[in-house]
DNA sequence: TCCCTCCTTGTTTTT
DNA sequence: CAAGGAGGGA
């Protein structure tokens, strides 16, 4: 196995920085906020936004005021005139903690933050690819694409090596390449054992196939942001040096979920100066699925020698028995820094465990105390539903319409992952870019145009030998009559429609334009026609689409956006009840919590739990501890006794969690007629589900997949026919697959106009033609 | 080419 | 149980 952290870079011993002069404070007006705001800091979270100069470690347990630290830290760095704006890079994992950092940094310092360089991971990282996208050997131009193009376009590689599909789905080879970049990997660098391992050596074939395939769509996948960046830092000593130079002071968010790729990226960016501030909290470590690596905590003191460590432990959101809950559960874990929180706060309610009959009993008991909470004053916005997986979201979200109570699902469907919406951004990419090929195939025949799988093939044909993209080889055959009439006719149309639009970016609005490309394409009268339930829906998204386009620049910068920020930021100041997994709802915090479905194979996830073992339980442990933490005064765990899945009834086990949690910080109450009436012994469940107790396996765990034996496919190329042709003169014989034999009247450049002996006088490119 | 039906197959978690 | 894919018929 590759030592992914070999790639080091060269330390650069750089001069430790002089601390800067101190010139005139950026923000005059700032100044006072920000010294009430570290007025207000308790003496550690003081430490931490102080210690300025050099790298920090701030261990931030849940509810210690991570944020504000970040947030306030930042702030004083400008404030004290240390450095300018764009001499600050502040990253976050999230785009929800990106955007409440800009809020608060811009309500502290009283000035917009347009520009600055506070952002994701992966937004930082399109910023600087753009910059130097042709050092990577891409256009500053190019498509960030998202799951569905990634999958659309190896499902093309798979079948081009002429893999079974079933057996070697494109989700699964999707995810090794995804953590292979995300350990920083190109397939050069995935070593010989370890690429041979993989799916037989398939993966990393179809990996390299994929990446070049990548770079003659001139697009980039979500890993390839960070990929390209870090080649770029680590290949081109200029601009390693130009960023390093530039940014003096760096602050990371949520350090524990950074993967190797983005760990080899700070720290090449920090080599320098040194003044690297990282934040994070190793019991919230929830994204190793991910990549991301817990390890790069402990790495950072060995990388950065002499950093300063600052605990924050004074938690000021969660009662005690709340925290007493949270710690007692995480304590089981064995790899962790140890932390211990407290709270200067006085008692609060015990933290409930319920146990229930059935899914539908705990939804009606969650529903049931929400109305009983809300008729004691609680805010509904205050409330939060937190499972562990997506589909446990609808029976909360059936329950709830029934009863009436106002929610908001957070994060499930996403806005930009609709179907409608993707069509439509495929439609404007292709107007922006015709080079787009996969935004073509989505939209060729969307509405149906009876351009199928025939036509498609035909154009691919041809793009492939000529090397143009699927646009341009359509432009040319609509000239030739190597296509049906009907199919010819319709393709011309979109055509045409594309280089209007295309026009049109220079006169129309971005929204009126948008709003044409949808009318004109007859997008929106497929969905009007539509009699099924979805459609309505369906339209009005594509209505709050184009008036979301009116707020950017143009067409551009919307693409951009909606490439990175997959999230709808919903306005979450209705007074609604949130459901959300457990992961959506790290870094938020409400009065009422509740935690259903705390059952073994759920919660702790039995999947994860055949995958990753022993590890993958500790970090479903922290998710428990994540979920716990949320609570600000009320905690509500619960556990039904049978369960659907899968359309069979089983009977669950409580989740040995339940069994961990401190007795003294914990009510059970079991539903009347359960368990004869009695709470079950919590030492039980613990036996029942603990170490030892594996519940059968669900059934579609049974056996480890089998992959397909290799199939030594023809190597992936564009082209799919072999040979270019050879060139033709006026008078000779030829043979064409679907006119059959004729003879050329004229030839010019590559069209050959051809008397059929059958099927009359057409016109064909050269390349559908061999010589009789 | 398109539509319908049957069958399989699968449910983490997200930038 | 659902959704999505494959395959067959119009």
């Amino acid at each position: 196995m590759t030592d992914p952290f070999d790639l080091a870079v060269s330390p650069a011993p750089a001069p430790p920085q002089p601390p800067s002069p101190p010139s005139a404070p950026a923000f005059a007006g700032g100044v006072a906020p920000v010294a009430d705001g570290i007025a207000q800091l308790n003496e550690m979270q003081r430490r931490a936004v102080e210690t300025v100069d050099g790298p920090v470690l701030v261990l931030a347990g849940a509810g210690t005021g991570k944020t504000r630290v970040l947030t306030t830290r930042l702030a004083h760095i400008l404030a004290s005139g240390r450095a300018r704006p764009w001499q600050m890079l502040a990253v976050t994992f999230t785009n929800k903690a990106a955007r409440e950092m800009r809020e608060r940094v811009a309500g502290l310092l009283g000035c917009s933050v347009d520009g600055w360089w506070v952002g994701t991971f992966h937004a930082i990282a399109a910023r600087m690819l753009r910059t130097h996208a042709e050092r990577v050997a891409l256009k500053a131009n190019f498509t960030i694409l998202d799951t569905d193009d990634q999958l659309r376009l190896l499902k093309q590689i798979l079948e081009a090596r002429g893999v079974d599909l079933k057996r070697n789905p494109p989700r699964l080879l999707s995810s090794l390449i995804q953590r292979w970049k995300d350990r920083g990997l190109k397939p050069e660098k995935v070593t010989e054992a370890e690429g041979a391992d993989a799916l037989d050596g398939l993966a990393l074939g179809v990996y390299a196939d994929y990446q070049e395939r990548l770079q003659v769509l001139n697009a980039a996948d979500f890993g390839d942001l960070l990929l390209h960046t870090l080649t770029l830092l680590l290949a081109e000593a200029d601009v390693l040096e130009r960023y390093q130079r530039q940014f003096r002071y760096i602050l990371v968010d949520e350090y524990q979920d950074t993967n190797v790729a983005q760990y080899l990226w700070l720290r090449a960016l920090a080599s320098g100066h040194r003044n690297i501030c990282c934040v994070g909290d190793d019991d919230q470590s929830i994204y190793s699925w991910r990549g991301a690596e817990v390890g790069n905590i402990l790495r950072f003191e060995r990388d950065f020698p002499g950093a300063a460590v600052i605990r924050l432990e004074c938690n000021y959101r969660s009662t005690p028995h709340i925290l007493a809950a949270a710690s007692g559960l995480i304590s089981h874990n064995r790899g962790r820094l140890g932390k211990t929180l407290w709270t200067p706060e006085g008692e609060g309610e015990k933290v409930a465990v319920r146990g229930v009959w059935d899914g539908e009993d705990e939804a009606r008991m969650v529903c049931e105390e929400i109305e009983a909470q809300h008729g004691k004053g609680q805010a509904l916005s205050g409330v939060a539903v937190l499972v562990r997986a997506g589909f446990q979201t609808r029976e909360f979200e059936e329950r709830l319409i029934v009863t009436g109570i106002p929610y908001r699902i957070v994060g499930g469907a996403r806005f930009y992952e609709r179907q409608e919406i993707r069509d439509a951004i495929a439609y404007l990419r292709l107007v922006v870019q015709e080079d787009d090929d996969l935004a073509f195939e989505r939209i060729v025949n969307v509405p149906k145009r009876g351009l199928g799988t025939a036509s498609l093939r035909t154009i691919h044909v041809l793009a492939g030998q000529a090397g143009l993209s699927l646009a341009a080889a359509s432009a040319r055959l609509v000239l030739t009559d190597e296509l049906k009439p009907q199919a010819r006719r319709s393709l011309a149309r979109l055509l045409d429609d594309l280089e209007r639009w295309r026009r049109g970016l220079a006169t129309a609005s971005p929204p009126d334009l948008a709003r044409a490309v949808l009318d004109e394409s007859g997008y929106t009268e497929m969905l009007r026609a539509d009699r099924s339930p979805e459609a309505g829906g369906r339209l009005e998204n594509l209505k709050e689409l184009v008036s979301t386009i009116a707020e950017f620049d143009g067409i551009g910068g919307f693409l951009e956006h909606v490439s990175l920020v997959m999230d709808n930021d919903e306005a979450a100041g209705d007074d609604k009840v949130s459901v959300m997994t457990l992961h959506a709802a790290k870094g938020l915090e409400f009065d009422t919590v509740f935690l259903p479905g705390w059952e073994e194979g759920i919660f702790p996830n039995q999947r994860a739990l055949d995958e990753g073992g022993a590890a993958a339980l500790e970090e479903e442990r922290r998710l428990a501890y994540v979920g716990l933490t949320r609570a600000r005064k009320r905690a509500i765990i619960s556990h039904a006794l049978n369960r659907m899945v899968f359309g069979y009834w089983q009977n669950a086990v409580p989740s040995r969690f339940v069994g961990e949690l401190p007795d003294g910080a914990t009510d059970y109450v079991a539903a009347p007629g359960l368990f004869g009436g009695r709470a079950p012994s919590l030492d039980a469940i613990g036996r029942m589900a603990g170490p030892d107790a594996s519940p059968a396996s669900a059934p579609w765990h049974d056996a480890p997949r089998r992959s397909a034996p290799l199939l030594d496919g023809v190597p992936y190329k564009v082209q799919t026919r072999a040979e270019p042709a050879t060139s033709f003169a006026t008078g000779q014989r030829i043979f064409h697959q679907k006119f059959g034999y004729g003879q050329i009247l004229e030839v010019s450049g590559d069209k050959l106009q051809i008397a059929f002996d059958k099927a009359g006088t057409k016109t064909i490119i050269h390349s559908f033609v061999e010589p009789a």
